[in-house]
RNA sequence: GGCGCCAUCGUCUAGUGGCCUAGGACAUCUGGUUUUCAGCCAGAGAAUCAGGGGUUCGAAUCCCCUUGGCGUCACCA
């Protein structure tokens, strides 16, 4: 059986991190079995729909390097991937269930949905449609028709039956059908609801198997249901563990800045560490290992090993990981992260490869370049904040005037001199220079720095 | 509330009946690297394996109950 895999965002805001840890696993499955990975778009709800939002998600997906092989963008054989073009089939579908009996016209307004809903939960009764128009006559469904009342297809849900839902991850997982709801299918702007969606659309991409976050597993009785009522084979299911909030109340959600996928980019963390962090939240290298490739990953990882907890998000473990793909880069591959980080910054690259081997063990992620490496673009604004700090720099201007060998070694010795003389510690130095009371090496910066500008800023004090 | 899932250091986890007086990583703290900060090295503290019952010669591991957490209950996905 050929692996298909999938991704189905909705575009409807910005592209959140919980869709590339998804796509971790689609995308690494998909090529463990030589498979295909593909990205469908499912704007069926044009009230949240968000004009963009599809290119965002284009843009994330590359930017990880998660690109898919069929989409929007790359085409295919089962197209058309977005669910917009698609009407039509659903449409289709939707009355293959009707004619077998399975789906049922309703002409239940939305108040009326409304009134019911508030009705039970005054009952304390957990909120279901209340089957009123499963029982309307042919003649009333032609009349209502032939009115024009608008109207939704509701799948038929069987009574007193066991929905049996087979996860690889989770195991099998019994559902009462008395507890399944009447789901709409077919809204009545003509648009598939997901549940209607995704089962037509994956069976007729012949995905194979479908990863998704457990907060799907309570709807997929209704899918499997599906499946059955169209008597098609269902795809492989493996529910995904949460990624919760840093303190474990609740998905990661919005209000957390880094539920979104710009604030990694734009954070300067490296897509291969975020990777390498989002599949080690739920999975274990068997070595130990914790920095692993996408590739090792993909050779390794079996999808039934999987955790089964929900698991938090803990940034400080990411920014560790981050730091140690920057620290394991050559001197050539950091340079280019850098200025292709900062583009729009001109930056001398004779400077910045000087300044590498200092900055490589100090930055976590590529946003950290400017603050550490500010004092060489432009004089730091810096004032002495004493009557001492004017007598160190009076001595600091005599000393490093004299010094003939401008080395690390020469400069060093030099400000150990203005230390001793003053017994004062490093910081004190370092704020003078840099603003800051800690950051780079002080004598191999001012070695890079030069002399002349290194005398010219002191002067300025 | 109904339904479903989950439960080992602060966090992510290893662990599938004896090798566990519970291992690793992040974080924290201490010392070293003969004066910043990182990095590196060494070390420390940190989990009565949610609680209670069983099963067993033996349980973190199997079963039951309780508790707690999370998810989900739309013409949203």
């Amino acid at each position: 059986m050929l692996v298909r895999t999938r991704i189905a965002p909705s575009p409807t805001g910005f592209p959140h991190i919980g869709t590339i840890y998804q796509v971790l696993f689609d995308f690494a499955y998909a090529h463990k079995y030589n498979g295909k990975f593909i990205l469908r778009i499912e704007d069926t709800d044009r009230a949240r729909f968000v004009e963009g939002a599809e290119e965002i998600i284009f843009r994330s997906l590359d930017w990880f390097g998660l690109t898919p092989d069929e989409g929007p963008v790359q085409g295919g054989d089962f197209g058309p991937y977005r669910q917009s073009e698609r009407l039509d089939i659903y449409k289709k579908y939707a009355h293959q269930l009707l004619d077998k009996g399975h789906a049922y016209y309703c002409f239940c307004s939305r108040e009326r949905l409304e009134e019911m809903r508030k009705e039970q939960e005054r009952k304390k009764q957990s909120p279901m449609y209340d089957r009123t128009c499963r029982t309307l006559t042919e003649g009333e469904i032609k009349a209502k028709l032939a009115d024009n009342i608008p109207h939704v297809l509701r799948m038929k849900v069987p009574d007193d039956r066991k929905i049996v839902v087979h996860d690889v991850i989770m195991g099998d997982i019994e559902f009462e059908s008395n507890t399944v709801d009447d789901q709409v299918v077919l809204k009545s702007d003509g648009f598939p609801t997901y549940h209607l969606g995704v089962v037509v659309d994956d069976h007729l991409m012949e995905i194979s198997h479908v990863f998704r976050g457990r907060e799907w597993v309570s709807s997929t009785p209704k899918h499997v249901l599906l499946y059955e009522f169209f008597g098609w084979e269902m795809p492989v299911h493996a529910h995904l563990p949460l990624i919760l909030n840093s303190d474990g109340k609740g998905k990661l959600s919005k209000r957390h800045g880094h539920a979104s996928v710009d604030y990694y980019r734009e954070g300067g963390y490296l897509p291969e560490a975020v990777l390498n962090y989002l599949s080690n939240i739920v999975w274990n290298h068997p070595e130990g290992k914790e920095i692993y490739s996408l590739t090792e990953f993909m050779q390794l990882f079996d999808i039934t090993q999987i955790t089964s907890q929900g698991a938090r998000f803990d940034l400080q473990k990411l920014n560790w990981m981050n730091q140690q793909y920057i620290q394991k880069m050559s001197d050539e591959e950091l340079l280019t992260k850098i200025k292709d980080f900062y583009k729009d910054r001109q930056l001398d690259d004779i400077l910045v490869r000087k300044l590498l081997p200092l900055l490589k063990t100090r930055m976590e992620t590529l946003a950290d370049f400017e603050k550490l490496t500010g004092y060489f673009f432009a004089a730091p604004s810096v004032a002495p904040r004493s009557q001492k700090e004017k007598e160190i720099i009076v001595d600091l201007q005599s000393i490093l005037s004299d010094v003939t060998d401008w080395t690390e070694q020469g400069i060093f010795v030099a400000l150990k001199a203005v230390l001793e003389k003053h017994s004062c510690r490093m910081p004190v130095l370092y704020y003078l220079f840099t603003g800051e009371e800690h950051g780079l090496p002080l004598p191999q910066s001012l070695e890079i720095l030069g002399k002349e500008t290194t005398l010219m800023r002191l002067k300025q004090l």
